[in-house]
DNA sequence: ATGACACGCCGAGCGTGA
């Protein structure tokens, strides 16, 4: 069964809601993981998604972080953070299971500075999520593994290597902790079909940032063996930017035959 | 570059993002 799956950190719905609606309505994607919600799940906006036929699946917070998988098929499966406590600080997993397929819908932690508490926890994060993953991937049932995930991998996903050199997004810790999570078996479909430096995801708001394409490729979509084999096209949609007032992520289309 | 830009927060700057 084809799957046309789009992972996009939309900073805040509700003020995202027109961007939003008008991407949905010209792709139809089958699954729509959304980052950086920033609303509490009683006021996140269901009803225009329900009216396009849409299931909505929550975990969100007051303000910040939260993530949302919108599917024409309803999950067969849910669940919302860590499957084992403690309870993660902040609503960032959602683990569901669509037409079979189990799709991890992350927003990882920013880390926000190396000399900051937010940054082994982010470190952390990454070792928790490792061991529960690995625990799913060996088993019979095809994963995919997407979101923000505040990480640039190498030097062709960042647009200034030596300004990015050890800092936020691309340390070496950074780095080992993204391989242990995907040293189960899990593969980046973007680099199945592209080796291509400067194809980023996010660029800041700030300085012109797009139009001079200094960015990051830092919204990814990883998927196991299978899966990964029917990976068919990766795409960073750089239309919505051009929209008023847009997310300072562009969407990521994977297409699965 | 301690910069910029944008979000939500019981309302004005501030924490946070990347």
């Amino acid at each position: 069964m084809p799957l046309h799956l789009v992972t996009w950190n939309v900073n805040s719905v509700r003020a995202r809601l027109d961007n939003v609606l008008t991407f949905l309505d010209e792709h139809e994607p089958d699954v729509l993981c959304l980052q950086e919600t920033k609303v509490e799940d009683r006021l996140f906006p269901r009803v225009p998604f329900m009216d396009y036929g849409y299931t909505v699946t929550l975990h969100g917070t007051k303000g910040y972080a939260g993530v949302a998988t919108i599917s024409k098929s309803a999950p067969s499966e849910i669940h919302c953070g860590f499957r084992t406590a403690p309870e993660d600080r902040a609503p960032r997993i959602l683990n569901t299971v669509i037409d079979g397929v189990r799709i991890y819908n992350l927003y990882v932690p920013n880390g926000t500075a190396l000399d900051s508490d937010a940054f082994p926890y982010k470190l952390e994060w990454f070792q928790r999520l490792e061991a529960e993953i690995k625990a799913t991937c060996g088993a019979a049932q095809e994963v995919i593994v997407t979101g923000d995930f505040n990480i640039a991998p190498d030097a062709r996903d960042v647009w200034d290597l030596e300004a990015m050199k050890d800092s936020l997004h691309f340390t070496a810790e950074e780095h080992e902790a993204l391989a242990g999570l995907l040293s189960c078996g899990l593969r980046d479909c973007f680099r199945k079909h592209s080796e291509e430096a400067g194809q980023f995801t996010w660029f800041d708001y700030r300085n012109a940032a797009f139009q001079r394409g200094h960015g990051l490729r830092i919204d990814h979509v990883y998927a196991t063996g299978g899966l990964y084999e029917r990976s068919s096209r990766v795409l960073h949609d750089a239309e919505p930017r051009s929209w008023e007032s847009p997310s300072d992520h562009l969407p990521v289309h994977a297409w699965f035959d």
